[in-house]
DNA sequence: GCAAAAGTGTTCGGCGTACACCCATGA
DNA sequence: TCATGGGTGTACGCCGAACACTTTTGC
């Protein structure tokens, strides 16, 4: 470990991506090389580090994020601290960290961050480790303690999602309302009926629409729209709610 | 510092209270003695400890609960970490830090927590800094960061109290519904339509009516009621709400 | 009898929900 | 012409919001 690296600290990501049809997560491969084949494994993790001396949990996670995936000016929000002083004590676990020369007695505090990204902007190719996105209905099985992570990051965003409009991170800048509905209802797990979902959102000043239609798809054309933040600042009462069902 | 105590890790308790007239947060008393009184001071700070090696984040927090007011078993939730590598860094703080024999140029990681209880189960007394209930609309210069700690713990609670049957943690077991509404006025910093209100609280079936009235009150001796944890999760349909105004 | 808080009903508007058919485009 | 998603309107019920007077008790 790096000396300039707060051994006790380290924050970890949940990546979240949309690609239009269902809710991914980034997640990197932790792949152990042994000439035993009985210890020897390849599992995924959620990408994360140790903090630095010095630096804050969110510049930590915002240089996290850049180094995993090159982007910059990401939603990044800081959802729970998870410090159960058995966190690092599975078997995998402890076998990893001694290969990479840590010592797997020593409690780390984790704090969690989910970020959201347009799933296409990604480089996936961008992080030496083998990074790849997966469904998150389909993830299983993640290194340390990183599945309960996942969990309470994905119920945070549930959570979040419904009172802030943070969707539009998930997608283009350009989008339809068929596609903000797909969104809205893949990470909330729930089917919206599509006359309802317009009507609300067309009510909204805020989702503005755009002079132009999609392109190169193999149906009627559909409308484009636009979030604009200063619109939704200017007019909110605080009263921006998105619970269906 | 104690030999089995994590120097980089710490909890800070935002401990609620609520007398029926304002809620209040529990400060201790931060109080240093210097010949040169320019440099004495007096002021308060939240609850705050740091954690012991191998405890877990929630041990931790419940045993600072437990060692400040002599309580177990009571409302704990984890709100958010705070990080900055200058939090320790006011002029006050640091020379605090030195005269307990600590580094302020070590970064602290604390992990925020608020708490609920019932103004009159807490002994004051029971700490041996000084501790007192303070109306959070009146606090103010608190120690370190714990200012911006108190204001991040208060909107957790005000997002939790709406979604979920927190408030009766703060309540007696056995309470009218005046004090109820009188607790969601003071914490959502709003007025409530008292019809309004009971027409909601009454129909909700965890809310039971006691056959029994207050005592000793120079009016109208109002109807008691206590909240059935037993009947709030067997007839939730995940839609506790209480959104007024 | 007076002060202080308890307790009580109705009306209105808006919003969430359920529900089915025609339209425009590319292949 | 066919397959694919785009796009549209109405009716109903519930819930939140506004609003004022009478009742019970202790002093």
């Amino acid at each position: 470990m790096n000396e300039d690296t707060n051994p006790h600290i380290s924050i970890d990501c949940v990546i979240f991506g949309f690609d239009f049809e269902k809710l991914n997560v980034l997640l990197l491969e932790r792949r152990l090389e042994h000439e035993d084949p009985s210890i020897a494994f390849c599992d995924q993790s959620l990408v994360g580090q140790h903090i630095k001396l010095k630096e804050s949990l969110d510049d930590a996670a915002a240089r996290i994020l850049f180094e995993t995936t090159g982007l910059t000016n990401i939603y990044l929000e800081q959802f729970y601290a998870f410090g159960a002083p058995d966190r690092l004590n599975k078997e995998r676990a402890k076998i990893w960290l001694k290969s990479i020369g840590r010592d797997p007695a020593v409690q780390v505090i984790t704090i969690g961050y989910f970020s959201l990204v347009n799933t296409n902007t990604v480089q996936v190719s961008y992080n030496p480790r083998h990074a790849s996105w997966c469904d998150v209905k389909k993830v299983e099985n993640l290194a340390f303690d990183h599945d309960q992570i996942l969990k309470k990051g994905l119920e945070a965003l549930r959570l979040k999602i419904k009172s802030e409009p943070i969707a539009f991170e998930l997608l283009p800048q350009k989008f339809t309302l068929s596609q903000l509905q797909k969104l809205y209802e893949v990470v909330l797990d729930i089917n919206i009926d599509k006359r309802n979902f317009r009507k609300k959102a067309l009510q909204s000043d805020y989702i503005v629409a755009l002079s132009e239609k999609q392109k190169d798809v193999l149906h009627k054309p559909a409308q484009l729209f636009m979030f604009s933040r200063e619109i939704y600042k200017a007019t909110k009462k605080e009263d921006f709610s998105f619970n269906f069902k």
